[in-house]
DNA sequence: CCCGGCCTCACCCGCAGGGGTGTAGACAGC
DNA sequence: GCTGTCTACACCCCTGCGGGTGAGGCCGGG
């Protein structure tokens, strides 16, 4: 695994910071949200916004590149030279130095691996909303929380964005650029994924995905209301 | 060319035959049904439905075949079963002998090629609504009317069948054995189909066809109105 | 400790799919 | 007559996909 850059945090801030969580997928926007939501005192969730932009200003756009497209609709830039953005953070599983390379090198302040447990992806957040540069890789390969579609499948995490991707027309290859694995790897989630939804031929996976919640959504919630918050 | 059988009609019934027009794609029913608006004093078009049966007695159920896939929804026994329907007739590009004889034996009462114009169309149905058993092939390989997803676009209807087919996760093979046609030609369609909407892989094309009406409605239109009728 | 699950990767193999080329017949329009 | 379009079919070739097999590391639970 890459070499890990671990946060230091100092105190909490005294006024929470206002955080987006961007992602295509409403399940995997919530699923952020439900994250965090122990942490409540310090992160206020704003607002859940799939490729739109924010809507308001927002100390941190967390943006989760659960089965993104690179072209599709906002772009990193157009998130960086979003004026109602403080700050924009990367929550991958891709932790390539490259990738990580390049998503700094257009402006993001953020890069977070999608292995780090809640707190320590707070404490990122907050170090971020004051300033602070933060690239954290984290320590092992097992995503820590968040959902996606497919979950009440029994699908990984993996297999899902695999699958999602699927959905979106993409080839083995292109799924193998985007998420940073290999191709034997892909298609290795792609065994798994299809015995575990019984189908056998890209067609069927792609309608299956279509009837499944794995088409992208479009939507924007603001103020979300998370279940087991303390406000 | 398979030989033909042409009918002879009588003269035209006092009562307009009534007639359920069912084809899964509403564009489909909707084009039969503008193809027979010239003849409104003699066929009356009481339902355009999808694969739900008929809701009402009518004289003679058309089923038009584009783009069904066996087993799905209502199969031929069903109609033919249907006490509200006095007669179904096959409306088919797939004259092969083996389909025409397969369907006769399950009880249908007419078997009508796509390739016979609208005039002849229509006494065959005002014959088979009388009690008599029609197979008519038609003379030549090209479609006389009617319309199907995809026409605005430039899709021949073949193209559009196929691409349809391709839509419902049907492999080229399965494709093959539904219409009728070889493998090479279902490779030939696919060919020309995906020249013509711009894609190049089959995970492209379904998505475009889920985008651009070749998904199967599930509709029924009861007294459908129809451009152009004197009623 | 063992086992199962998850992530990761490799390699082998056969087949489906899609690119190309060509042929033929029927029909409509110029 | 020629051309273009539509339907139909053949054959060649290559690549992507999906089935199989195997391996390794990490983590959690019994």
């Amino acid at each position: 695994m890459t070499p890990s850059t671990s946060a230091t945090v100092d105190s909490a801030p005294a006024t929470p910071v206002r955080v987006a969580l961007l992602n295509d997928y409403e399940v995997v926007a919530h699923g952020l949200a439900a994250m965090m939501r122990r942490y409540d005192h310090q992160i206020e969730v704003v607002e859940l916004s799939a490729g739109l932009g924010v809507h308001e200003h927002v100390d941190v756009a967390l943006y989760d590149t659960f089965a993104q497209v690179q072209g599709d609709r906002v772009d990193l830039e157009d998130l960086v030279a979003d004026g109602d953005i403080g700050h924009v953070v990367v929550f991958s599983w891709n932790v390539a130095p490259t990738v990580v390379r390049a998503a700094l090198d257009r402006g993001v302040h953020g890069y977070l691996s999608k292995t780090l447990p809640a707190g320590q992806l707070v404490e990122c957040i907050l170090a971020i909303a004051r300033g602070r540069v933060i690239v954290d890789t984290g320590e092992d390969d097992r995503i820590a929380g968040g959902d996606w579609p497919g979950r009440e499948e029994g699908l990984t995490a993996r297999e899902a964005e695999v699958l999602a991707l699927i959905t979106q027309g993409l080839s083995n290859n292109d799924i193998a650029e985007r998420t940073g694995v290999s191709i034997n790897s892909v298609k290795s989630y792609i065994r798994s994924a299809y015995r575990r939804i019984g189908v056998t031929t890209r067609p069927t996976a792609i309608l299956w995905g279509i009837e499944h919640g794995f088409r992208p959504d479009h939507m924007r919630v603001r103020n979300p209301h998370i279940p087991g918050s303390s406000r």
